[in-house]
Parts: structure tokens; C-alpha cells; sequence
DNA sequence: GTTTTTGCACTGACCAGTCAGTTCAAAAGT
DNA sequence: ACTTTTGAACTGACTGGTCAGTGCAAAAAC
């Protein structure tokens, strides 16, 4: 039922370096377990509705062994947020620095980084919406948290949208902050439409309509 | 600050018919006090992690009053979330209306609806944080009404979108479903990192960022 | 022999929903 | 006029259940 990741790296991985050192690593893929379970079961119910025997059963393993790895509920939903986002920035990073790498211009960089982002919502889409479900909730443990990593995915887009201002490619009329919301909303909502309501379409359409837009196809002045 | 419309319509009102009308005006009231109660509360808090007595006593009524209103918590939820969208299409429909009268071009009613749709924001940021947490969600009671409730919302901009293909002003090639769900995330999470993170901003800086984005000034083709 | 996991019983707080009883304003009775 | 009755609206203590987190001895893994 749920969408099988065919990569060893999941939500939570950190690199679960194969084979070799002796560091431990049965722990390592004890919270691997819990954090997949985790992040499903949080995106289908939300946290509070998620009972922490709910997740050690999906886990398949005791709810001893979740405090064994795991301070709290509310840490290890924490630990997941971070790690999460974490490997979302360094996709939008890696997108934007092979463009470069091949001579594209700072726009196609940002087209480079809209489709990264659309694979991360499609390969992780539990997570997503989860990320975008508390994003905006005040008043929570986690708040802090989110902030914090809300502002390094933000930072990519606006460095990419800074350096197309500087470099002439873009209007310097543009506001970048509001800018960058914009898009990454856009590939957000777009993304999560495109799971939740239409997953027949192909990644391909979804980013070509994406495209048009921040291009100025669809209503672009001629 | 607030687009004031004049009238005393607030999230959960149905017209609270000012005065006179035999009609059960008092129970109209209680209604009405714990829908904005309820409305906040979950938005900064989700709805499991919201209790009724919270609810109850944020709306200055007791516990049982709840009950005697509403048949239960989620249904005071569901209902909320229907009267909440039904104002947002009413104020979208009415924007495209409103500008197809002014002789206004479709492009001119997509950016009067972004217009009406960041108005709805500013004035009811609690309901739009609830729904955009809870859109995506599986799994949950109120799903059906929910995905009923979107996609009123998005038919009013896919129905100016046709509009605006038909009559030659977009692209053929346009991806309508996409491209609507594209602007509506577009709106959404624009506005809301608006209010979360630059409050600061006018509604118009962040009217003409959007703009922009929609009318290709951003990387349009030149 | 140390680290990690298990299994399970237990606690204390919290919470959705219930229900017997209260309030009060308007209708009915006198 | 005035009293009485009615019933919709509201109250808040109570119940039955749930759940985060604990404690610990024994097993498994390394």
C-alpha cells in the first residue's frame, strides 16, 4: 500500500554507511524503523492523533525501544523534521550547482531546482505533507525548529534568484524573499494536487506547467 | 488593516441577521462564538491536540453547550471548514465577476482573484492555516468534505483559465488543472509566509510580486 | 561483558462525550 | 394583571477510555 522506496536512503537515513565500522549501527536501523513509521503515520493522522505504540508497532519493535532511542515523542518527530529538510536543501543545492557546472543560465538553475523538488515530494511524499502541515502552526514544541530549517530551504532559492538579479537576468524589481515563497509554494501545492489528485500524470507534465510558468508562458507578455 | 467589507460576517457567521427575526437567534450566537473559538485554536494547535473544553471555554460557554450545538467536535470541525471555503469562492467568484463587468481581460480577473485570495488570507489567517494543514491528510473523518470543499475553490480559477484559452488570451498548451493548483499554492503559501515571517509587508508588495510571477516579468521571455 | 532490545505491567493525566438538573423568556391559563 | 407551564438553551460534574511515559528483569546481539 504505501509507496515502497526502492533506495536504501529514507527519511531518516543519515548515510547508514553500508557495511564496515564497527559504530553501531543495529541502532542506527532501529531509528530508521521508527522514524519511516514515524513520518507516515504523523502524515496521515498528524502528531497528536499518533500514539507512540502505534508507531513502535509499525516499526516492529517494543515501545521500550522507541524511549531506548528516543527522549520523547515530540524529539523524535523533531529529529525527523530536521533530517528531513536536511536532505531537501542539499537536493535543491545539488540541482542548482550542476547547472552551473553546465554552463546553464540562473534560470535554468531554478528550473533544475523545481524539478528537485519535485522528485523529493514524489519519492517522500508522507513527509512533505507533513513538513507543510506544521510549517505554519504556532505555538508547538517544534516551532523553533521548523524555522530554522524553513529558512536554509528558503535561502537556497533566494541565493539562485539573487545571483539572476545580480547577473542581469532577471528584473532587479523582483522581490526576492516574497519571490521565493511564491515559487516553492507553487511546487508545493502543485506536487501535493498532483499525489493527492491526479497521480496519473507523469513528473514530466507536472514540471512542464510548473516551467511555463515561472517562464512567463502562460500569460507572459509578448 | 483589515479590507473592511463592512459587514460583520466573520468565519463562521451566516448573516446573524442584526436584529428582530423570531428566528433562533441566540443559538445563531453560541454557534457563531465557538466557531471563531474553535477556528483559532485548531489552527494553532491541530484538531486532536485541541479539546473541546479549550473550545468551550475560549467561546465563554460550558462544555455541554458544545454538545447541545454540535453533534460532535469533528462535526463542528466539518462545518467550519464548508462555511470557510464557501466565503473564499464567494469572494474568488466575485473578484472574475467584478472585473469581467469593469470590461477587464481574464489575465486582469486571475490577478483580481490572487488579489481577493491574499484579502481572504489577511483577514482569516487562522481558517487558512486549518486547511492547508488539513487538505493533504488521509485517513480522516472529514476527507470527503474536504476534497468536495477544494475543489469548489479550484473550479473557480480552472473556469477563468478556460475562459482565457478559449479566447486566445493563454496558451492552448496549458495544463488547466495543473496550472490552477499551481496558482492557488502559488497564493497560499506566499500569503501565509507573508503573515508568518514578514508581516511587515503590505498586502499590495506582496499583490505585485504575484503579479509579477503570473504575468511573466519575473524570467519572461523577452 | 556491554549495548541494545524485548515484553509487559503500571501510573497518572487527560479527554470526548453524557446526563440530570438549572435558567429564563415566552406562551398559556386564570 | 398574575401565576403557571413549557421547552429550548445551557451547565458542569462525572464516566469510561486512552495514552505518554516508566520500570525492570530477562533475552538477544555484538
Amino acid at each position: 500500500m504505501t509507496a515502497r522506496a526502492g533506495a536504501p536512503v529514507t527519511i531518516g537515513a543519515m548515510e547508514s554507511s553500508s557495511t564496515t565500522a564497527g559504530g553501531g549501527s543495529r541502532r542506527e536501523a532501529t531509528r530508521q524503523k521508527l522514524y519511516e513509521a514515524a513520518v507516515t503515520l504523523i502524515a496521515e493522522q498528524g502528531f497528536s492523533a499518533t500514539t507512540v505504540d502505534e508507531i513502535a508497532e509499525r516499526a516492529g519493535v517494543a515501545k521500550g525501544t522507541v524511549y531506548y532511542n528516543f527522549a520523547s515523542k515530540s524529539v523524535l518527530f523533531e529529529e525527523l523534521l530536521r533530517h528531513g529538510v536536511g536532505l531537501l536543501t542539499a537536493s535543491l543545492r545539488e540541482a542548482a550547482e550542476k547547472t552551473d557546472r553546465d554552463g546553464g543560465s540562473k534560470v535554468d538553475a531554478l528550473d533544475a531546482m523545481i524539478r528537485a523538488g519535485l522528485v523529493f515530494i514524489n519519492r517522500y511524499p508522507a513527509f512533505t505533507q507533513l513538513y507543510v502541515a506544521e510549517l505554519w502552526r504556532t505555538n508547538r514544541a517544534w516551532q523553533s525548529t521548523l524555522m530554522v530549517v524553513r529558512q536554509q530551504a528558503v535561502a537556497v532559492v533566494e541565493g539562485v534568484l539573487l545571483d539572476a538579479v545580480a547577473g542581469g537576468e532577471l528584473s532587479d524589481e523582483i522581490d526576492i524573499p516574497l519571490t521565493a515563497a511564491a515559487l516553492v509554494g507553487m511546487v508545493l501545492v502543485a506536487a501535493l494536487d498532483w499525489q493527492a489528485f491526479q497521480p496519473e500524470r507523469s513528473l514530466d507534465d507536472v514540471h512542464s506547467a510548473l516551467s511555463r510558468l515561472l517562464q512567463g508562458r502562460v500569460s507572459g507578455h509578448r
